[in-house]
DNA sequence: GATGAAATCCGAGTCAC
DNA sequence: GTGACTCGGATTTCATC
């Protein structure tokens, strides 16, 4: 649907998501134009915000941060006020990947990431519940990851 | 956990993670190294597999994927054949970011981005429920992101 | 084993066109 | 948009601890 985008804006774009060590040189190469031509269109897409920021990927598990849970959460009431100051809280807690205001039997769903499942618990106990108008959660542990935050197909 | 990083590659990872493009120059005055010690350590944390990769966060509105959507998946029958199978089969779809195994009421859940909710539709109806042994879906619309991939915290 | 200084080389960034 | 130029950083070597 971006047709501010040609066709060799999108190249750039996907293989900068699946290497954003690429050197401009290498890039340029790659989508077969010049150094110099690169590197404008790749501040563009910088400039523009196609590109939010470039991110070394950590692995989870060497950082012992190895267990991966789910949890969806239920508020007490459903006033923008008590929506915000819920966002407000979540935001601030470094263990949650995502949080999303979803449309079904919860009104969040959380990812979150610790070291293992006494953590969880105990984080459980004394951070998420603590969160302003949660009437009820329920934690999904994860068993396998199957796919973790494939790069976006477009 | 890690007690084969010091507090020096404990650092490079952090700033790696938050800002990718950052030059070997600029992290080794950072973390106070010469560049020549702070480029062998950097080269180790990928060798070792502690970074992944390095990634361009693209942004997702721009690229036509604005809609985001929780799935939970149950399957038919819990047998061993049946995860693998439906396991393969979600890996080839690049509209899913995550599909983890879980603990609970659901068998899978997934995260995925699309277009929008016409297009979600479509592809519940041709592909998710065409997954092999889905016994039944339950859609979330995510109706706002509050936090989306934030950087792992150790 | 590790480091930092120095030397080389290559690419980023900027220019004119 | 390209090609050329310059300067700074990436990468390697090497001495040192």
């Amino acid at each position: 649907m971006p047709n501010d985008l040609d066709r060799i804006d999108l190249k750039m774009l996907r293989l900068l998501q699946n290497n954003g060590r690429l050197s401009n040189a290498e890039l340029a190469q790659l989508v077969d134009v010049s150094a110099a031509t690169c590197h404008r269109r790749t501040q563009r897409l910088f400039d523009d915000g196609y590109i939010k920021s470039v991110r070394a990927m950590v692995e989870p598990r060497k950082v012992d941060r190895g267990a991966l849970v789910m949890v969806g959460v239920v508020l007490d009431r459903s006033t923008p006020e008590s929506f915000d100051a819920f966002e407000k809280a979540v935001a601030k807690l470094n263990f949650v990947l995502d949080c999303n205001l979803v449309a079904g039997d919860f009104d969040y769903f959380l990812k979150i990431r610790v070291g293992d499942m006494a953590d969880f618990n105990r984080i459980h106990g004394t951070q998420l519940i603590a969160l302003p108008g949660v009437r009820q959660t329920r934690t999904f542990f994860v068993m396998k990851e199957v796919v973790d935050n494939a790069p976006l197909n477009f």
